[in-house]
DNA sequence: GCCGTACCCTTAACCGGGTAAGCGTCCGAT
DNA sequence: ATCGGACGCTTACCCGGTTAAGGGTACGGC
């Protein structure tokens, strides 16, 4: 079955195939008789104009692209990237742009990957995520002109346009609830400490557990697989003054850390409290359930699917804030036993 | 900055950008001393070849693409697509393909998609997931004469490539394993009935639970969700002859139907066994931690990807049969108590 | 010395769209 | 009647690659 092309509509419709792009793109040009029987025919024949000849004439390649830069193991069993993607995907498709999607090793591969993306023209623009503290992907962004939205922030984000989340208020409201079922002692179980996203909650964490006097807080850091964060759990609660509550970055190592507790022996909540960031169905699956700070995480991909397309479209940079994470009690948060 | 073109290369190194074209794509026509001169100066500047430019001149568009077909919430949580993309990237990515990924809401918007792609020249490949009984997309890609690959099979996949697994080995060596541990009564929840997988699961069970007298089997269908496969998991435990064991189609339902066991108050492994399929890392987080069907899935991604860019190069489809997943033991199987 | 040919490179057409410029035609205003 | 201009469409060239055809030049064989 052959293609068609634009020269197949003009040639049915007995005009120039100037006339049919001006009628296919709501141009001035062409009257609206003429115009009806070329999108017509071109509905007829199943005419999608092609997006190489397209891009090629100046115009957009109408694809985005999101470059992911975490280990195969950590990405497969996070449910937050494939609910940003789904977000994203739903914002995108609706403006028929395509998402291309590229797993990377580091940082070096993800900057090369850019710079490859925009000398082919394959992307309009970028996604950033995962930031870091210095992260040269900012600066090469800005060199190439490559329009991006960063997915996080909201620091470091230099001249990019970001989407964020309050997370030092979500860790802030999450501890002060701790602190009001009767905990003192409260410990956090990190991401990788080379993320932003993880400086901030640190930095906040310090900040609140100083101002309500919590001088017995602590945070250790993982890598959000499961086995580290039950590793760091299995540490955390072997100390003699262990904490009653610990707050995880993410789900999968609270789930981890859930199942170290109740092997040793401790009963959550009684003995434990857990609260878990990133509130996804898994939460719900475990015994007890997990106390978890949620958010729509497709919505935020949404969100930065909007900012991209404006960045796009030479709309200035501007740093959107979106929802805060909330906090929803369940079954794994207690007073703490009196011991 | 701008974006260099063959014509900058050709301009800096003194030749045509019929030359340059020649040198690099390793092509006849250039001296060995030439092509050099052109190899260096294009890495100098930076320069990749225009996508689109090269999609445009009859070349591939050097993109592959996969339209993802389940809800965003079932989506999200079930690590395979993330461990499977991954897979196919790391093949992809060697040889700089992209990856175009679409999630739509489905059958009728996924084939508006491939139909799409094929008119826009946007891939030169797709694949095609969770294939149905009676699946309208094998015929239309065959009609569209777009190089395909089937991830499943190997049943109903027309004249399309394919890449399977012997899910009913799989299940039928789970089976025996059971009746070799003592249990007589064993039941599957399994995943969508439409889904030819599960119709090859469900058929395979029928089979070797005939084969081996097992007359009180049985099977009940859930959505891979956590909450149908708890609620699915409950109705069966409620019955006056409940099962000893269960088998379960993913992950994501055994751990919730592990909650519910648990919530009865029934002993895992010693009233209940379970077993999963799908082996993620999230099998061994809970409490007992799961015994499971686990395969390589990224190395069947990897297949998958290595079948397409056959197809695309031109040669003839095959259907290549992946490892059959193994049974890994761990602590929610074992021999039933005596009641 | 002349021809054949292999080698290296250039030229020009082509892919399928977008779009500025140009060119009839019709219509209303002067 | 003539002019000006709006309208509707065509023409032609552009984007940045690929590639068939062609054209010098050098060299070997007769």
């Amino acid at each position: 079955m052959k293609r068609p092309t634009i020269a197949d509509v003009a040639r049915r419709a007995g005009v120039s195939k100037g006339a049919v792009s001006y009628a296919l793109n709501g141009q001035p040009g062409v009257s609206e008789a003429t115009r009806q029987r070329i999108l017509a025919i071109a509905a007829e024949i199943g005419f999608s104009p092609s997006s190489a000849a397209r891009a090629l004439s100046g115009a957009t390649a109408k694809a985005v692209g999101l470059a992911l830069c975490r280990p195969a193991r950590t990405l497969g069993i996070e449910p937050f990237f494939m609910g940003l993607i789904s977000g994203v995907e739903a914002e995108l498709s609706a403006r028929s742009y395509a998402l291309t999607l590229q797993v990377v090793a580091d940082q070096d591969a993800e900057i090369a990957v850019y710079r490859r993306w925009w000398a082919e023209r394959r992307v309009d623009g970028v996604f950033v995520c995962d930031l870091r503290t210095d992260d040269r992907r900012v600066p090469t962004l800005e060199e190439l002109q490559l329009p991006a939205v960063v997915i996080g922030g909201p620091r470091h984000t230099g001249s990019l346009a970001s989407v964020w989340s309050d997370d030092a208020a979500a860790l802030a409201e999450t501890v002060e609830y701790l602190v009001a079922l009767g905990h003192r002692r409260i410990a956090r179980v990190g991401g990788l400490p080379a993320l932003l996203h993880t400086e901030i909650r640190s930095d906040a964490f310090t900040e609140v557990c100083g101002r309500l006097g919590l001088d017995e807080s602590v945070t250790v850091w993982s890598d959000y697989t499961g086995e580290e964060g039950g590793r760091a759990t299995r540490r955390l609660l072997s100390s003699p003054d262990r904490p009653t509550a610990v707050i995880y970055d993410n789900d999968v190592m609270a789930i981890a850390g859930l199942s170290v507790a109740q092997e040793m022996g401790l009963q959550v909540p009684g003995d434990l409290s857990i609260v878990a960031w990133d509130d996804s169905p898994l939460c719900q699956l475990v015994h007890p359930p997990l106390t978890a700070l949620g958010r729509d995480i497709p919505a935020y991909g949404a969100h930065a699917a909007r900012q991209l397309l404006k960045v796009i479209a030479g709309e200035p940079a501007s740093n959107l804030q979106d929802d805060t994470a909330h906090l929803t009690p369940r079954g794994s948060t207690a007073p703490p036993r009196v011991r």
